[in-house]
DNA sequence: CAGTGAGCGAGCTTCCGCTTGACTT
């Protein structure tokens, strides 16, 4: 270290990229993010003592913070370049009073971009440290700590151990919850929708179809029957076309919510595996930090866009834009999520590091490029049997503007008209009419949330921060509040009518709805303890709680509060509650009973049990045990039928005898099975174990059987315990209790010992390059 | 791999935000 110049920041691939700009007269070092943090054992904060916070050096941070200080006692000053917020500025505070930092030689400094003139810019400008902001950030930690660590042993006590509860985990809970039993109680209706299909003729054979829908949905089908009557003999006339410009705006760059929401819909990632691949881009210096909620581009990252568009699309396509983050409590220490070089379009890596790549540079791309010009054409026509009036809408694209590069999507369906060109037409044309449908359609319970939805609404909501998301979402299901699973979707009838040929035919058609796939829902014990919280701790509870504290956070951050009364306040009625809840509050195992079982006048109920929701006949008495029963998978407590518990005691059952033994069938924990002589075959989810026949438990055991004598493709003399295997995801090498995958393009049937072995060989290879 | 369900008590669990590996499949 030449000059004794030591930069620390929070990032080591931070680290490497400023030293390159620096020079070698700085050591540019990485703190891993903060250094220490609360005690572990019990609060880590000596209440009676003001609040004081018993602040540790983890074990994992241990090694670190021995280097930075002898680093920094070599040095002759520190700039202390961690993030420009809150937390950033607790860092810089954290390592100067471990360290032990002489304040004569300890500077402050910030920058928002990583560009030589940003950090020489910063360099001979430093600061330093914000205490006010330390203090916010303070409040903030000691907060979190009470909270979670007086809620959790209360759940211990009064629920089961284990459980925790917090700031932000708690209200997440709270939103799938709450839009789960939205689901249950939504009372559907069902309305028909009216669409007319006209064709028109254009020049010379060619004809060309418009679609016009009844400007309203009729409820009521025989007041259908009574339009389509009267439709009939209609004659459809052209009343009125307008046209209308509009535009549409790209969105702006990502943030780290964004990028997992677009993420999740386009490429199908979950929202940890998003963070993962960015994690990598961002290491390989590929694109800027992942974790941020500002949507500022860098003035250097607007110019190489701009060049970038007008050399691509052409200058009629370009429009520099500068973003505004309007998002509650964002705190802006970075830039957006872009490409590092906006010119590389594309990059080399894995697939899905290419896809997510590809996405950033289209979206950030699209964020400079100008607005979409679109034309709506909308026809209005009326007929002479009735008032009633058909709609067709379309809308073209007269500019294509951003759009060139990227169209953002949305979870929500579309809708099926209002696309694309209308055929010529002009006012007081004749319609020739092919034909009328009136589809019944039902009303839509409000969606599901996806982790992508999720993130959305949490952000909106202003709760948690970038670096929680995935963390938070991945907590709830670690709990098991929260459970991310498909369902299958039921069927319902629909009322179809058709006019055609002056015919009215009535169809009854199926359709499944309401299946779902990768979507959160609420487990028993997340709806029990989010009941519990929501009774006792309304306060915390509230979706606003989180901004009512950070605007307090934001008044100790402007020194116009002290940050120990805020913590005082807010703990002297919090941990009263505590001390309250534990004495009056029962233990709840969420109980619920739903009635008599009709065989032994018994009482039924459901209720969490050691293992998981039970259904229990009859009361624990010193004459006789009551009868248990598990729940199945996508049944709850909250809403299982006394019906549906009874079924559950109809298992296991026999099914009947195959060459002399019992078949029997029954639920596990690994789902439906049959029985025979000790070994087990899967019910698939085509079939029942409550009514699968006899003929057919042969037919699952004998596929069962026959797959299994299919197992073993090939075997070599040579080496008994070497086989190739037919497994789930296709063939592979078993090699005494170890597998491989067999490469790309080798037959099963023809490889030969050797290549098994040099295959063997090569996987012990990667192993050991691994460690 | 395909169960379980009493009560007691010891010892354990737990928060949110900053940051990466070190693990396994």
């Amino acid at each position: 270290m030449k000059d004794g110049n030591l930069v620390i920041v929070e990032s080591p691939a931070k680290a490497k990229t400023i030293g390159k700009f620096l020079g070698k007269e700085f050591l540019v070092k990485s703190s891993f993010g903060h250094i220490r943090d609360l005690s572990k054992k019990n609060l880590g904060i000596d209440i009676d003592n003001n609040y004081k916070p018993q602040y540790i050096v983890s074990s994992e941070k241990k090694k670190i913070v021995e280097e930075l200080k002898k680093l920094s006692s070599e040095a002759t000053t520190v700039w202390l370049a961690s993030d420009e917020d809150r937390e950033g500025e607790a860092i810089a505070w954290h390592l100067v009073e471990t360290l032990k930092l002489d304040p004569a030689k300890a500077k402050r400094i910030v920058f928002h971009e990583i560009t030589a003139e940003a950090i020489k810019k910063a360099i001979s400008n430093p600061r330093y440290i914000d205490t006010n902001l330390v203090n916010a950030q303070q409040a903030r930690r000691l907060l979190d700590r009470l909270v979670g660590f007086e809620l959790s042993p209360l759940l211990w006590k009064k629920i089961k151990p284990a459980l925790s509860a917090g700031r932000v985990q708690s209200v997440t809970v709270k939103l799938i919850v709450e839009r789960e039993r939205e689901i249950n109680h939504f009372k559907t209706s069902s309305a028909f929708r009216i669409t007319a299909d006209f064709i028109i003729k254009g020049k010379g054979d060619k004809k060309y179809k418009l679609v016009a829908e009844l400007d309203k949905r009729i409820r009521n089908k025989t007041d259908v029957l009574d339009l389509l009557g009267k439709l009939k003999s209609a004659t459809f006339i052209v009343e009125n076309v307008t046209k209308k410009s509009g535009k549409k705006s790209p969105s702006p760059p990502f943030t780290t919510s964004t990028l997992q929401q677009e993420a999740g819909r386009k490429l199908g990632f979950s929202v940890a595996q998003t963070m993962t691949l960015a994690q990598k881009l961002y290491e390989a210096g590929k694109i800027t930090y992942m974790r941020t909620d500002s949507v500022n581009l860098s003035e250097s990252a607007l110019y190489s866009s701009a060049q970038l568009i007008q050399s691509q699309f052409g200058k009629e396509y370009l429009q520099t834009r500068r973003y505004k983050t309007k998002t509650k409590g964002a705190q802006e220490a970075h830039e957006a999520i872009r490409p590092a070089y906006m010119e590389n379009s594309s990059i080399s890596g894995s697939a899905p590091e290419k896809k997510l790549y590809d996405l950033i540079w289209k979206r950030t791309i699209a964020s400079q490029m100008s607005d979409a010009i679109t034309e709506k054409t909308v026809i209005t026509i009326s007929n002479s049997s009735s008032t009633e009036k058909f709609i067709a809408s379309g809308e073209v694209i007269r500019f294509d503007g951003f759009l060139k590069v990227y169209m953002e999507s949305s979870e929500e369906e579309e809708d099926e008209t209002g696309k694309g060109l209308l055929p010529p037409i002009t006012v007081k044309d004749n319609l020739p009419l092919e034909k009328i449908d009136a589809i019944e359609k039902y009303t839509t319970p409000p969606p599901r949330y996806s982790e992508a939805s999720l993130v959305k609404k949490l952000e909106e909501l202003g709760i948690g921060r970038p670096s929680t998301y995935a963390p938070t979402i991945s907590t709830i299901q670690q709990r098991g509040y929260i459970i991310k699973e498909d369902r299958p979707g039921k069927n319902r009838n629909v009322v179809f009518i058709t006019l055609e040929n002056n015919l009215i035919k009535e169809i009854i058609k199926s359709e499944t709805y309401g299946a779902e796939k990768a979507k959160l829902f609420p487990t028993d014990i997340g709806m029990i303890v989010n009941d519990f919280l929501e009774q006792y701790f309304t306060e915390i509870m509230n979706y606003n709680f989180t901004a009512t504290v950070e605007e307090e956070f934001d008044q100790i951050a402007e020194g116009k509060m002290e940050w120990t009364k805020m913590i005082d306040r807010f703990y002297h009625t919090f941990h009263l509650k505590i001390k309250e809840t534990e004495t009056i509050s029962e233990k709840t195992r969420g109980e619920r009973i739903l009635g008599t079982d009709p065989v032994s006048g018994k009482k039924v109920s459901v209720k969490i049990g050691r293992y998981g929701p039970l259904v229990q006949i009859g009361d624990a008495s010193e004459k006789e045990k009551p009868r248990f029963a598990s729940i199945l998978k996508g049944q709850s407590i909250e809403n299982i039928t006394l019906e549906e518990a009874l079924d559950l005691f109809k298992l296991p059952r026999n099914v009947g005898k195959m060459d002399g033994d019992e078949i029997v069938a029954g639920i596990g924990r690994f789902g439906p099975y049959l029985r025979l002589k000790n070994k087990f075959y899967s019910i698939p989810k085509t079939d029942d174990p409550l009514s699968v026949t006899l003929e057919r438990a042969f037919e699952i055991i004998r596929a069962k059987q026959e797959q299994e004598n299919n197992r073993i493709i090939k075997s070599f003399d040579t080496d008994p315990k070497i086989e190739i295997l037919n497994g789930r995801y296709g063939p592979y090498i078993s090699a005494g209790n170890k597998n491989y995958r067999l490469p790309k393009g080798i037959k099963p049937e023809e490889i030969t010992s050797e290549e098994i072995m040099k295959i063997i060989a090569g996987s012990e290879k990667k192993n050991k390059k691994k460690k």
